[in-house]
DNA sequence: AGCACGCCGACT
DNA sequence: GTCGGCGTGCTC
């Protein structure tokens, strides 16, 4: 094999292709498919993935460029993840580069750096000479100075300052010093003998290595022998002791321990959900499960009996979690059962920390991973199973390219592996529940909670009644009755914020202003936290104008109900409760959610206040009322799928009360009782609420009766998005059969982002090889515009928001 | 994407 | 006359 076809890393419609390299004769028979190599690019060096190997060129060799460096000894993407990665990149319509980054962790990206070497110093100005001092090499990014940048780039011209192009990797591996006796220790007895009276700490050391002491970490040797590092280094320098240095992993749960725990017994009900599972894992076949189990039915412990099944068999799982559900409460439960077998992938770990549990996942020291949807890609090559816990989640779908969905690559995983999926939920999604009843997935559903706790009691608050009844507050009589019942009983109460909507805003009482995000049109996020305004999709920051910019008025306040302001209101009627405030603010701080929520856990408050975050997992056996302040928030976003995240969400919230011995009693209040999501909470009657909620998709022609995808443009001038959105919305509409319906375009939900404004088109259509096609054609027609006139167009083939 | 090349207007 | 604006085209 002399050639290597590479995917470099560009992400533009022109490079999404393989370019040849020729192999140099020292990477012959190294360089293997799925290895990540350094090769030049015009002027430039990148990093890149090999996709293929070949004989020959066929461009002939002639304007064939060799591999400069191979990064990798072993691939870091398997051939099955290669092949994925394809039909990724196909399914998502997004670059190949793009999703081949998806599937590693970003330490593996590359940082690309321009270095500046002088050539001809006589040549350069004094200011440039400044510049470099005394060194002879500068990095590009730190030129801080504009005006000096465009001088260099004459310099640069003219071959009196060269540009090298450098790769480098981002983290690297963790390695730790550690220290061992150069002599044997009869020497260092002797040389201990003749150290001063006054060198007590390097004696110390080097009793440490006299007694038979092992190679150690510097660290801990220093602790053992109260040391410094500066003791070590004369002992050292004296070539009594030699130092080493050795790759460790940062584990981020290194300092806790885990409770071994034992499988627990199942109810009847759980043995007929397992049994099928079980009986697939055994025959190696491809299945999918849909488990059904109402909040407290026990999923996770079937979860974990057929891990088990799969691990002894030899092979390995995958089970994938929320991301705010990734708490400690969750992953405690996997490695209690499964100890150091198991890696723990999600967002709140450091790049370092990702790598390092993802290089277990590599190295085959672990056999099950619980992560976040990324989590999917885990490089294992002897796949048994893959479990998708709260299957509903819409953080399974990816936002960014690529736009995928974690339920779609799961199932496509688990086909070439032939081994089941199982999807878990209280309250699947639509499409999930349609195919289970179709046959396509096994339903296996869980009806009764473990233990025969009853579910609780949900009543429904009119807060239109409340109003006409003079109470102004955001607290019913109801809630307020029953938080000081449960006060009294020393039990715990949980308040439930709809987040949507609740983020509180600045207004001006005499002319009704609200301050807009300068770049988005969205209204701006009042943080009381430094009185700042923050636009929760660019970032920008501004503090909140002490008058009113529109008419100079003085009554310029916040507004809203943000959970802060919950708290404040809850204070003041409730003064005696002890509350914990979970949102953004309080829990921003790394490991600051779970030091909340075991705080409340150990019941040093009275009262949870928090936003969705809370929703999930939470299993507190003193709690026994759970308040959601108002339903209807998620109910009136712009989204078809509005009902079914009400219901979702409620029906999660309520299985949050008494599950343990002491019932628990649910209020919901709401301006919107009689909508059928909202009822059907009340007798947490999913089947109902899907036969309902299935007919208005029909009548609508949303999933899961037809595909949607959505087109969105965005310029920085208003008329240039809208003009390309007409025309491809044109274009779609000719080009696609009577079955597919073409809606737009229209000005985006949020009309301008960053300073782009937006113009969408939505599409409804039931066969997803045509579209495909069709959306292909488009960014193919229109990749000279991308690239010329700044147009950007982006396409997600199943949206999760339109927006 | 980025970078070089190349063709036009505004300055020393 | 040169400098530097950004339209155009290429990258194995």
């Amino acid at each position: 094999m002399n050639v290597a076809e590479v995917i470099v890393d560009v992400s533009s419609k022109n490079i999404d292709r393989p370019f040849d390299y020729k192999i140099p004769d020292h990477l012959k028979g190294m360089i293997e498919v799925g290895m990540r190599v350094i090769v030049p690019f015009g002027p430039r060096k990148l990093q890149g993935f090999v996709t293929g190997l070949k004989d020959s060129s066929e461009l002939n060799g002639k304007s064939v460029k060799e591999v400069e460096q191979l990064l990798d000894l072993t691939p870091v993407l398997t051939e099955e993840l290669m092949q994925l990665s394809s039909w990724l990149s196909d399914k998502t319509l997004s670059f190949k580069i793009t999703a081949l980054q998806a599937m590693l962790p970003a330490a593996l990206k590359a940082k690309y750096e321009k270095e500046l070497k002088v050539i001809d110093e006589e040549a350069l100005t004094p200011e440039i000479k400044r510049l470099f001092r005394d060194q002879k090499s500068l990095l590009y990014s730190d030129i801080a100075d504009q005006n000096i940048l465009s001088s260099l780039q004459k310099f640069v011209r003219r071959g009196s300052i060269d540009v090298t192009y450098k790769v480098a990797q981002k983290t690297n591996k963790k390695m730790i010093r550690m220290i061992e006796a150069d002599e044997d220790k009869e020497e260092l007895s002797r040389q201990a003998d003749a150290l001063s009276k006054q060198a007590s700490k390097q004696l110390a050391v080097l009793h440490y290595f006299i007694a038979g002491g092992a190679k150690i970490a510097a660290a801990d040797l220093c602790k053992k022998t109260n040391a410094s590092s500066a003791t070590l280094k004369t002992l050292l320098e004296k070539g009594l002791l030699k130092e080493s240095f050795e790759e460790v992993y940062r584990d981020p749960y290194q300092d806790r321990m885990f409770k071994k725990t034992e499988p627990l017994p199942l109810t009847d009900e759980q043995r007929a959900a397992f049994e099928p599972i079980k009986q697939a894992v055994a025959d190696n076949v491809h299945h999918v499960f849909l488990l059904h189990g109402v909040t407290g039915s026990g999923k996770t412990e079937i979860y974990l009996q057929s891990i088990e099944k799969v691990l002894a068999k030899g092979k390995e799982a995958i089970v994938l979690v929320p991301e705010i559900s990734l708490t400690p409460q969750m992953v405690n439960r996997f490695k209690g059962r499964f100890g150091s077998q198991v890696a723990v992938m999600h967002s709140g770990l450091s790049t370092g920390e990702k790598y390092d549990e993802w290089r277990k996942i590599q190295r085959r020291e672990v056999r099950l991973v619980v992560g976040a949807r990324s989590a999917i890609f885990a490089p294992f090559e002897n796949l048994g199973m893959i479990i998708i816990d709260e299957e509903h989640e819409s953080s399974y779908k990816q936002e960014e390219m690529p736009r995928y969905h974690a339920k779609d690559v799961a199932i496509k995983r688990a086909e070439h592996h032939s081994c089941p999926v199982v999807l878990g939920s209280a309250t699947p999604t639509l499409e999930s529940f349609a195919r289970a009843k179709k046959g396509v997935y096994e339903l296996l559903p869980l009806k009764h909670r473990v233990n025969r706790q009853v579910m609780p009691e949900v009543s429904l608050v009119d807060m239109r009644e409340e109003l006409r009844n003079g109470n102004r507050s955001m607290f019913s009589t109801e809630l307020m009755e029953q938080l000081e019942e449960k006060l009294a009983k020393k039990e715990q109460a949980v308040l439930f914020l709809n987040k949507r909507g609740y983020s509180s805003f600045v207004m001006c009482r005499d002319c009704g202003y609200v301050p807009q995000c300068p770049h988005c049109d969205i209204s701006m996020t009042y943080h009381r936290y430094g009185q700042r305004l923050k636009c929760h999709y660019c970032g920008h920051e501004e503090p909140v104008p002490g008058t009113c910019p529109e008419c100079g008025s003085e009554h310029i306040r916040f507004f809203g109900t943000g959970t802060q302001r919950v708290e404040e209101e809850l204070t003041k009627v409730l003064p005696q409760a002890r509350v914990i405030r979970m949102d953004v603010d309080t829990t921003s701080r790394k490991g600051a959610h779970e030091k909340l929520l075991s705080a409340f856990g150990e019941g040093k408050a009275d009262i949870l206040l928090g936003t969705q975050m809370i929703a999930k997992g939470l299993d507190f056996p003193n709690v026994t009322l759970v308040g959601v302040l108002s339903a209807d928030t998620t109910l009136h976003i712009p989204d078809f799928r509005a009902a079914e995240k009400t219901f979702q969400l409620l029906t999660q919230v309520s299985g949050r009360a008494g599950r343990h011995e002491k019932p628990g009693s649910v209020i919901i209040q709401t301006y919107t009782p009689s909508h059928y999501s909202i009822q059907l909470t009340k007798t947490h009657d999913y089947e109902s609420f899907f036969q309902q909620e299935m007919a208005h998709r029909r009548a609508q022609s949303y999933p899961p009766y037809y595909y949607v995808a959505l087109v969105t443009v965005s310029h920085e001038e208003a008329a240039k998005a809208a003009i390309t959105a007409e025309k491809i919305t044109n274009f779609l509409k000719s080009g696609c059969g009577p079955g597919t319906k073409i809606l737009g375009p229209a000005a985006s939900p949020i009309a301008r982002i960053k300073d782009r404004y937006r113009y969408q088109c939505v599409i409804k259509y039931r066969q997803e090889t045509e579209l495909q096609v069709q959306l292909k054609k488009i960014l193919d027609h229109y990749k000279r515009d991308i690239a010329q006139k700044h147009v950007m167009i982006s396409i997600d083939m199943n949206p999760y928001m339109l927006m």
